[in-house]
DNA sequence: CGACTTTGACCCGCGC
DNA sequence: GCGCGGGTCAAAGTCG
């Protein structure tokens, strides 16, 4: 029943609202962001790639087996905002168990929860995680963060993208994805993060970076060159993290957070 | 009551 | 032209 028996006028309206969705929903030429996250024994207790869990709000919307995958691929779509044509794919890497494989398609048309307030200092319940209590991980967490517009990145990070991209992402329509994508992983134990653009042309806002970081070091002690990692948006956008597992974040994520904020966040511009 | 997750079915693009 | 696979939608169920 679906699409078939009904008109769906929505079916128009989506159209609208993500062009990019249904337009290239199959195999077009989406601009789409690739995050590896890699995480430790979490992953075992993770359902199956972990639902997003970010200052957005993913809204789950399906989920495939993916052939020659042994697991399944869910797909998550933007629910804070009715328009936010923001979607993401977890699945996990085939060959890694313990690795994740987000990819981004799309960017949030919203300005995004505050999290240059929000985000470290108080981190906002995200309503998709608490329902893992059990899967409680301890360990770990993962966490990336999508940034408006490009950021900055870390010296690191980019070395890493460039010496050993892990991921590679390459699909964009030209003009579409302009917005955004940016990724981090604010997160604290063993998660590698891992995300590949396909060119991320890294951005000079380590300044703007450090002021906010700056925020976020009079909070937490953080290693500077972990809060580097952490970039936060502009003013407008803040997007944040997404995607890990589904920790209660509400706890957990804080207190990953404040203990070590270890991760890569991985800037994702579409060229 | 509202929001989110889960599951099944359908549609469409791509490859052969 | 056919088949495969991926991606999305919708309904039902569950949880907060």
């Amino acid at each position: 029943m679906d699409r078939s028996l009904l008109p769906k006028p929505d079916q128009e309206v989506s159209k609208e609202l993500k062009p990019e969705n249904q337009a290239s929903k199959r195999r077009k030429v989406v601009q789409k962001t690739v995050v590896k996250v890699r995480i430790g024994a979490n992953v075992g207790k993770l359902k199956n790639e972990g639902p997003p869990s970010d200052f957005w709000s993913w809204r789950k919307y399906g989920q495939k087996p993916i052939k020659g995958s042994p697991y399944p691929r869910g797909y998550y779509r933007c629910s804070t905002s009715k328009g936010c044509s923001a979607k993401k794919q977890v699945e996990r890497c085939r060959t890694d168990a313990s690795m994740l494989i987000i990819t981004y398609t799309s960017s949030h048309n919203h300005p995004g929860p505050d999290l240059s307030t929000t985000n470290l200092i108080q981190p906002p319940k995200e309503p998709q995680n608490n329902s893992s209590a059990e899967d409680l991980p301890t360990s770990t967490k993962e966490e990336q963060q999508e940034l408006p517009e490009e950021e900055e990145e870390e010296e690191e990070e980019e070395e890493e993208k460039q010496n050993d991209p892990i991921v590679s992402t390459t699909e964009k329509e030209p003009g579409e994805d302009h917005d955004f994508h940016y990724i981090q992983s604010p997160i604290s134990g063993c998660l590698d993060i891992t995300v590949n653009q396909g060119e991320d042309p890294f951005t000079v806002h380590l300044e703007k970076t450090h002021e906010t970081l700056s925020l976020l070091l009079d909070e937490e002690p953080l290693c500077y060159s972990q809060l580097m990692n952490f970039s936060t948006p502009f003013s407008e956008e803040n997007d944040f993290f997404d995607e890990l597992e589904e920790l209660p974040t509400s706890s957990s994520f804080t207190s990953f957070m404040r203990s070590n904020f270890s991760d890569e966040r991985i800037p994702v511009v579409p060229s």
